[in-house]
DNA sequence: CTATTAAAAGACAAAAAGGTCTTTTAATTA
DNA sequence: TAATTAAAAGACCTTTTTGTCTTTTAATAG
């Protein structure tokens, strides 16, 4: 789905609002540890996040990456547009240079309702939401149940 | 979405179907053409597709691209899986190693339906329903309006 | 059979994504 | 202030994706 890249930064970024919840800065080699990610390349994409406004680092003793107390809740969308562009949420399924109603491809009235669901989801899914066990990770209570035409072959 | 040599497969595809049904096998250049795509790149991916046996070729004159009559309908899927693999299908929003529903990511409930309805789209749609202009591609008259939770934002 | 046509094959190259490493800068603590 | 710590900066590299081009092979038409 999304690029390497995102997939860090969601990842890292999650870890670090976690760990903030708990009053700790986590530095470098422990995010890249305890998400799993390449070390030097974690460094390069959250270094590239701070400098783009989305978090804030300290250097030295006891530095390390962490979001202001003030900062509103981030939402997924921000940081995907940030890190990889909005070809995952506003491209054409068939490659059409761009996904317009009236000149619909042959896929488009059956893949838009599923890219408008993405677009829901990383618009309302926070960093914050994310990081505390509730709200997104939990199984919302079984009402919509799926969303195929093939509801006995999904797995939720 | 998906990768630029999915996204020129699946419009070549669906241009031979087409033009097969009137009776015309295009050869490359007339396909490269009319689906607005690099000319020697789509010869590449066509030749790849009929060596996996997804269509056949005629070379010399009055050569070209075709299935055959027997073939049966060709779901997205597995050209999809054939040509990009399965990390959209099957791959976890969160970059966790495999998707795995006893051990979710904080996106995975949110995420999978969308996912399931994504994996119902290519194994039901086919190249032949959407060159036909029917089925697949015209609006399925209004049942299910939208798959997100702020329906105000979506566009069909 | 020959000329022509068009796909097959594969070398080659550009661009983007993914990743590594060294040097510099800034902060803290002793 | 000096030593230490950790992020910032940026050079450099690898792999994958995307794309171009030339040569070869096969089919058909005349
Ligand atoms: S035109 Fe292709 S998805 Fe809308
Ligand atoms: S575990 Fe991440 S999407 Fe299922």
């Amino acid at each position: 789905m999304f690029h390497k890249e995102t997939e860090y930064a969601l990842r890292g970024l999650v870890y670090i609002q976690q760990q903030n919840e708990l009053g700790h800065r986590p530095g470098l080699a422990e995010i890249a540890r305890e998400i799993d990610a390449p070390g030097f390349y974690t460094g390069k994409i959250l270094q590239r996040l701070v400098r783009q406004g989305f978090l804030t680092s300290r250097k030295g003793k006891g530095g390390g990456f962490g979001f202001g107390r003030d900062k509103p809740p981030l939402p997924l969308r921000d940081l995907i547009l940030a890190t990889e562009g909005n070809k995952i949420l506003t491209g054409c399924a068939f490659g059409l240079k761009e996904c317009d109603q009236d000149h619909p491809c042959p896929l488009h009235y059956r893949y838009a309702p599923i890219r408008n669901a993405l677009n829901d989801l990383v618009a309302t899914a926070t960093i914050q939401s994310l990081a505390g066990s509730l709200a997104a990770s939990v199984p919302p209570a079984r009402e919509k149940p799926d969303i195929g035409s093939n509801p006995d072959k999904n797995i939720n």
